[in-house]
DNA sequence: AACGTCACG
DNA sequence: ACGTACGTGACGTTG
């Protein structure tokens, strides 16, 4: 059977538009944007390589009112335009159609529904098998046994499919695809402003066609008294039946467009490949150019300005002038005693416009003491944070560190990825697998390291050109990128708070948390008896042995077997996490020996045996990486273990924490603030009471609690408090009744009042957060009190859930990214004062609003004052800030 | 590789 | 009617 598909060509484009934005912001070099235009072409390969059609055609709308506008004028009355950044690709996205041979179909007055529908019809008679590739829903009226609607939905950034035929539309619906139209006449339709009939959602409507079949009939019925509706319910039915009609027409899809295309038009035909290769290299899109190897013969590689890299391979540094831009080339090893399991192999450098290349050699270290030690030459590079570690392997400790290319992508957009290949395309518009290629080496890509994978014989040789290559970027990349920082007034961020923080975190790494061997395996060996006997419990409660770790298994067991009640679901099935389980826990007695075989199974699998790879055999210490280029809002992450999520909230696993020890003779030092996003949204939000409370050393969620529940302060009781404390959490995280119901156990209801009462008391803060939505509505970005920004392309979505959102991180990143800020510019004062003052104290850990130092017993009285000063006068609110200081000889003890 | 779950601020 | 609190990372299971 010959086959047809059909595409929605202005759903598909906002799909496009909306599912790759953010991630990546593809541009060309005039900054054009290409998302939506890489997007829909993405699609529309899949799609043809899936089916294999032999006719395609795409449909777009044309601007204009339709008939359904003379209908009805509020048709789609709601609808803002679609945003500038998409409507330019939209002429783009036709002209690659063009190149294509695909036939586009617009027609005045029509939509594109209509012609798809008309289209899929015809084909049907014509004996196709047709598929409509759409974005939205509507189209399902249109399925039958040979026309299927596709809707691809974009996850984790790959393309999925769900395929809606005749059967399938039976099974979900319970109804004939036709009937839908009937239950949208009913249930109206937002997006396109049609009414519809108040108060009937897709629910009701939909039982009321499966009981009565059409809107038509449902009338019938009632005038004849043969319904069996009643209540607000029926008033509504029956007070709204000419919008119930009107909704019928607006929702139905015409299928009768007159269409002059013929099967022969819409052939599926040979690309004209020349145009095609232009149209892409004007885009960049060399993914594309390079699938459908449309660089051949005929169309042979543009020679760029850009020639082949003129290497200078020499054992000799060559003159820096004060500079050094550099790549270090480096192979894995498989030392267990390194903290970063690499050796440095050779370094390619960049110097007035000529690259060089040392490869390892007799006086190499030397050499690479002599310029990274060199307090008066400034480092540019990438990814300093690993090289500080490497070169600290080997006896190097790099000074004067001013640019870190990594970091700078990060600051010019939190939310992209920054390998090197990625940024210099961002930043530098060249593909440098692209270039390699033209050069004759097959490059890789590796998503995190963009590792090449080279054939043998040139190994070492590709590897020289790809790093000579990086040196040479990083020097264009910092004049082009600092640029860009001063135009977005971040300048001082980069210079004063980030680039300083890079050799911090460096140091963290280095230093190290010691780990109790001994007492760690005691308190796995606990856990682990406790298991056993737990898991045998389990067994015999449930009637027999399972996996308890599974979920599927799990659920079966309780909510078949067992036939307990099930509180949620997930998309795959009974959900069994802690919320679900606590509240079956007079249901079954099994409950609480699961809550607790889970506690047990997290902290021994994760914190027991997940930590101990992680010990270093030399220095007995645990050296995590803490990432600088991770988080959307600036804060510090941490990996390999991750130690900024070690067990405090319940005593079993806070128990853990005796594990971690300062070295013999030492001290550690522990910080926290106290209350800091709370402070710094005082602070920005300059509201009268919280800023009061503050300065009078209040207690913040007790004045809450008599904001919130209008009672006199002496009188909060300690659940008033504990639930205005979740209040002030809520308005941190960009407040929602929902979320606040959820976590209180209350309604939607109440927990919408408590925020209101809460934001007429607090209107400063409440000014401060319409503020700042509808500022990053106007910009697009939200900044915290230091400049760093974070875009935000969700509120642009048409996706009600998604522009929320957007608009609860327009709240919140601000607040907990100035916290972040407030904590970098703590750590790099608290280690400046360290060395100026020559003490021997380490910094060893991070939590956020948490820092903990590892000091001498010489050295305590003083550094707890550098620390709390260093803390507390990190920057001047308009509040105090307050830090907590304690000592301990594990961190358990640390309150 | 994705999901569900759970640890932290 | 829809279906969520903000920011992370790691584990075990499953497809």
């Amino acid at each position: 059977m010959k086959k047809l598909v059909l595409i929605d060509g202005n759903s598909i484009m906002n799909r496009a538009f909306y599912g790759i934005m953010g991630s990546k912001m593809l541009t060309t070099k005039d900054g054009k944007y290409t998302n939506a235009v890489y997007g829909f072409l993405s699609i529309l390969f899949k799609i043809l390589e899936d089916i294999e059609p032999q006719y395609i055609a795409v449909a777009f709308d044309l601007k204009g009112p339709t008939a359904r506008h003379e209908l009805y004028e509020g048709y789609k009355a709601n609808r803002h335009g679609m945003p500038d950044e998409l409507a330019e690709q939209m002429p783009v996205i036709k002209e690659v159609l063009k190149a294509m041979n695909i036939d586009i179909i617009e027609k005045q007055g029509y939509e594109g529904d209509d012609i798809l529908g008309t289209l899929a019809k015809y084909g049907e008679k014509n004996g196709l098998e047709v598929t409509i590739l759409s974005g939205d829903r509507d189209t399902f009226q249109l399925a039958s046994d040979n026309i299927t609607i596709r809707i691809p939905r974009t996850k984790a950034g790959k393309t999925e499919t769900e395929n809606y035929n005749r059967a399938k539309i039976l099974e979900e619906y319970g109804l004939e695809p036709k009937q839908l139209i009937e239950v949208k006449a009913l249930q109206g339709d937002t997006s396109d402003n049609i009414p519809g009939v108040p108060g009937i959602g897709p629910k009701t409507a939909i039982s009321l066609i499966q009981k009565y079949h059409t809107v038509q009939e449902l009338y019938e019925k009632i005038e004849l008294g043969e319904d069996d509706l009643k209540g607000k319910q029926k008033e509504n039915i029956v007070n709204n039946k000419e919008m119930a009609e009107l909704s019928r027409k607006l929702g139905e899809i015409n299928t009768q467009v007159p269409i002059e295309d013929t099967l022969e038009d819409i052939k599926l035909e040979e690309w004209d490949r020349p145009k095609v290769l232009e149209i892409f290299e004007e885009l960049r899109f060399n993914r594309y150019i390079e699938r459908f190897g449309l660089r051949n013969a005929e169309s042979p590689i543009k020679k760029t300005e850009k020639k082949e890299l003129e290497i200078i391979e020499t054992n000799k540094i060559p003159e820096l002038n004060g500079k050094l831009y550099y790549f270090l080339e480096t192979s894995e090893n498989q030392n267990e005693e390194d903290i970063i399991k690499k050796d440095i192999t050779g370094i390619s450098i960049y110097s007035e416009n000529k690259l060089y290349y040392i490869r390892k050699h007799q006086n190499f270290l030397e050499q690479l003491k002599l310029i990274f030690e060199d307090k008066n030459i400034e480092k540019y590079g990438y990814d300093l944070a690993e090289d500080y570690i490497l070169l600290k392997q080997i006896g190097i400790t790099i000074n004067n560190i001013v640019y870190d290319a990594k970091v700078a992508a990060y600051i010019l957009n939190p939310t992209s990825k920054y390998t090197m290949d990625v940024i210099v395309r961002d930043y530098l518009e060249v593909d440098n697998s692209e270039y390699l290629q033209s050069i004759g080496i097959k490059e890789e890509e590796n998503e995190q390291t963009s590792l090449f994978d080279m054939e043998r014989e040139n190994q070492g040789d590709s590897k020289k050109i790809i790093n000579c290559l990086y040196a040479e970027e990083i020097y264009r990349l910092a004049e082009i990128t600092l640029e860009k920082l001063k135009e977005i007034d971040a300048i001082e961020l980069f210079k004063n708070i980030d680039m300083p923080t890079v050799e911090v975190l460096a140091e963290m790494q280095w230093n190290g948390m010691y780990v109790d061997i001994k007492e760690l395996d005691e308190y796995g060996k606990q856990l682990k008896e406790r298991l056993e006997i737990l898991t045998q419990e389990v067994y015999e409660l449930c009637g027999e042995e399972f996996n308890i770790n599974s979920t599927k298994q799990l659920g079966e067991i309780l909510f078949e077997k067992l036939k307990l009640p099930i509180i949620k679901k997930t998309k795959n099935g009974y959900s069994t996490d802690v919320d679900v389980l606590e509240k079956l826990v007079e249901e079954h007695p099994v409950i609480e020996k699961l809550l607790e075989y889970r506690q047990l199974m997290k902290l021994n699998s994760t914190y027991v045996e997940g930590m101990k790879p992680f010990i270093n055999p030399k220095t007995k210490r645990i050296h995590s990486f803490f990432h600088q280029t991770i988080t959307a809002t600036g804060r510090i992450s941490s990996t390999e273990p991750n130690l900024q999520n070690i067990p405090t909230r319940f005593e079993l696993g806070k128990k853990l924490r005796k594990v971690f020890k300062p070295a013999e003779g030492s001290l550690y030092i522990d910080a926290d603030y106290s209350q800091i996003e709370l402070r710094v949204l005082a602070h920005i939000s300059n509201d009268e009471h919280m800023v009061q409370a503050f300065i009078n050393g209040e207690d913040i969620h007790k004045q809450a609690a008599s904001k919130v529940f209008n009672t006199p302060i002496e009188e909060v009781t300690k659940e008033q408090r504990s639930n205005a404390k979740a209040v002030n959490f809520g308005i941190v995280y960009g407040i929602s009744d929902f979320g606040l119901a959820q976590q209180l156990g209350i309604s939607r209801k109440k927990a919408k009042q408590y925020i209101d009462q809460y934001l007429e008391q607090y209107i400063g803060i409440k000014n401060f957060m319409n503020e700042i939505v509808e500022s990053a509505k106007k910009v697009g970005y939200v900044e915290t009190l230091f400049k760093r920004r974070r875009y935000i392309p969700e509120l642009k979505s048409n996706n009600y859930m998604v522009r929320q959102f957007g608009q609860r991180v327009a709240m919140n990143t601000p607040i907990q990214g100035t916290a972040a800020d407030i904590m970098k510019i703590a750590m790099i004062n608290v280690l400046k004062e360290l060395k100026e003052r020559g003490l021997k104290t380490k910094i060893v850990l991070q939590v956020h609003d948490e820092m903990m130092l590892e000091s001498t017993l010489d050295e305590v009285d003083i550094v707890k004052d550098i620390l709390k000063n260093s803390m507390e006068n990190a920057m001047k609110l308009n509040v105090p800030l307050i830090a907590e200081v304690s000592e301990a000889t594990n961190w358990y003890d640390c309150k």
